[in-house]
DNA sequence: CAGTGGTCTAGACCACGAA
DNA sequence: TCGTGGTCTAGACCACTGT
């Protein structure tokens, strides 16, 4: 027997595929559907959660539950750093840019090869599709490579084009992706489930002297993003160097 | 103020990370706990529900609660295709290759730019750490590239040591990841939860003509994996180019 | 303020696993 | 069979959002 959010959820799940309830529509308060179902508030949350686990749902506190547009994926293109190029020429994608100067913590002093509590400057990058968040960025840089005027227009439509790459291009990338939980913050920024699973991406950017330029920590919900890294083949004199 | 579940789920998170509850032991039952804690069963269960998620706790429903052994991480380094430098030295680590010949379903023509039914040899790759499957490669070579005498010996020891790559190195990649919830065959061979995740990597080798020489799908559990990829500053040449 | 979702209780009953 | 976790109820009260 199947369980009762389960039929729930089916139903609804059935409601919102065919378009009986519009994407960025809001459904029926808990309450409401609860009454409908005569099941209680509890079971009718459960039956939420399932559709939230599944990316067709979003809850906002005080407000409601969401029906979420389809997923467009957008992509995030390794190397530099370019998201999306794609939906980037979209006017419906904009990139706020914030900064900051904080003491290097543990986690970033250990990461970026500096000592604790070294100067850096840190960028929070949102990037928005429309009303809702998809993309998030901090990035951290040695405070003496932060360059003085960044927050001015064209630094942020740079931001925008290139995912928030603020160091020059001529150094060495390395990115490592990993699939984990969203952290606290992570979930309620990007309004995502706690078992949701967010693509995190953390790039370091070597210059040629080895010295660690940049760090950025990205996070994206990981049913709405591919990441493509490509390798070229190398030059006889790169191989022979390796 | 902090719920009373995150108080509770701080409280058995600092008894498991400080080795007080040992991994794989049992946790007490639900009921017990909810009496100690003097709280409902429910708020106890999310409390577990915040560690399981945290990937801590295992629950076995008419068992209990388990606290998980710590996830060894494995390590999937792109451009080549090489695998987890750290474990290939280890004797634990087996890769099994089997080989096969199928004619390019839809999916597959697409990826690899060849008419639908065209004949591909197709590789399976299993990687083994200890009992456990870690990794689970499909692999897919034009017919008329396979080598013929493949699975000998060296061959296999090529694959263990780079991860299931077959075509030679002097060709582009491009690999695109993704995070997504595991097919059904990938769940049963993985022993994942269907509400899981897994790291899916696509790679595609190209040789200098632009023909593809190798598609590979892989499949790795997402909570045990970090794929690195590295990019080089462009030579002034290459840079022209694009 | 009213209306929404978030947390919590104190029970009941069901489904699974091992003896 | 017994002990475990899984689902569910009918309510209470708290926290957030908009008016």
């Amino acid at each position: 027997m199947r369980s009762r959010r389960h039929t729930i959820a089916d139903d609804l799940r059935q409601q919102i595929t065919s378009g009986r309830i519009q994407p960025s529509e809001r459904l029926p308060s808990e309450a409401d559907l609860a009454d409908r179902y005569k099941v209680s508030t509890l079971t009718l949350r459960h039956a939420l959660a399932v559709l939230q686990g599944e990316g067709l749902v979003e809850k906002i506190h005080g407000k409601g539950n969401f029906v979420r547009r389809p997923l467009r994926k957008t992509m995030y293109v390794g190397g530099w750093g370019i998201l999306d190029p794609w939906t980037a020429a979209e006017p419906a994608l904009r990139v706020t840019v914030s900064s900051n100067t904080v003491q290097a913590p543990a986690h970033l002093a250990t990461l970026m090869k500096v000592s604790v509590g070294s100067p850096l400057a840190e960028f929070t990058c949102l990037s928005y599709e429309g009303e809702s968040l998809h993309g998030l960025a901090r990035i951290y840089l040695p405070r003496d490579l932060a360059p003085a005027g960044l927050l001015d227009d064209s630094a942020s439509r740079q931001a925008a084009a290139r995912f928030a790459q603020l160091c020059p291009l001529q150094t060495a990338v390395r990115e490592t992706v990993c699939a984990r939980p969203p952290k606290t913050d992570e979930a309620s920024a990007l309004r995502l489930a706690a078992a949701s699973v967010v693509l995190s991406i953390t790039r370091i950017a070597t210059d040629s002297t080895g010295r660690i330029v940049e760090a950025a920590l990205l996070t994206f919900p990981g049913d709405r993003i591919d990441a493509v890294f490509t390798t070229h083949p190398m030059t006889d004199e790169r191989q022979a160097r390796a």
